[in-house]
DNA sequence: TTCGATGCAAATAGTTTGCATTCTA
DNA sequence: TAGAATGCAAACTATTTGCATCGAA
């Protein structure tokens, strides 16, 4: 049981989704899922772009966008939308469990939690009103441990 | 116990705590504050502006927006950054309960459920990692029945 | 060789800000 | 009448789109 990530593995994964489903593979897709791959971060398309520029300096921030939307569609990414800035993108790895987004309201910082979290309003809220929840598109705020404990000194 | 609420008795509970805080009643705040009483729905500031400019032509979008601002830090509005879209404000009435903001991926609908849905994700959350969850700043993605219906059909 | 992906420029939505002026308290 | 709130213009952030061109399959 492995709990690194091989940066190398994942993008190599990812680009084998893509060619599966008969899309193209081109120098700014490859970029763009490098970047991800890079990271277990919450990237904003800026910042994505920024890096991708670095190394392939004629990818246009435009294409970085329809390429985002492009893998979202495909699969091997996911984006969230937090409730204040840019969407945060990250690669959908399959060894990688669905997991739920806190954001810290104080100092931003994006945390990974469980999925399951939110199993129990889930089955709730379909049960009292049919409102089927879409737990991996959630983004959920509140205070982190750091900042709280920052508050109370 | 009453279950409609009065849009008059609404908005002068509003402007009471502006006076109370010492806070300025102005025609823009006046304005706002009204449109947002006569109506239980969420609404965006560029929808809030256009009903307001109706009564009061004179009143500038950038005005809405901090007056929308100062009215959230006053405590009488709140609002919700929804996962697509502008920001969603509506009054918080002393009578009315907090609750949590729960949005239709497909028909892009607001829906307001219970605030004590997510106790027990909040609970969990601040045992497991200490962080505290501010369930009435959160919207929730998912489908509604309707929308669910209609895919079904 | 074809059609999807890209580069570029321009537009768009949502929101914020600096500054002079107005109007509430 | 002091200073907070406003009007206006302009900037800003995040994102999208039309169109001609390019390049992966």
């Amino acid at each position: 049981m492995k709990d690194t990530i091989d940066p190398t593995e994942s993008l190599d994964r990812a680009i084998g989704v893509l060619r599966e489903r008969g899309e193209r593979v081109t120098t700014a897709r490859r970029g763009v899922l490098a970047i991800l791959a890079s990271t277990t971060e919450h990237l904003s398309a800026e910042r994505i772009y920024d890096e991708v520029v670095d190394r392939a300096p004629d990818v246009h921030r435009a294409t970085v966008y329809r390429t985002l939307d492009s893998l979202v569609n495909v699969g091997v990414v996911a984006h969230v939308h937090l409730p204040h800035g840019p969407a945060a993108y990250h690669l959908l790895d399959s060894g990688a469990r669905p997991h739920i987004h806190l954001v810290c309201r104080e100092c931003k910082s994006v945390i990974d939690t469980s999925a399951d979290l939110l199993d129990g309003a889930a089955a709730s809220v379909l049960e009292t009103i049919g409102f089927e929840l879409d737990p991996d598109h959630v983004a959920l705020t509140g205070w982190c441990a750091h900042c709280r404990s920052e508050a109370r000194a």
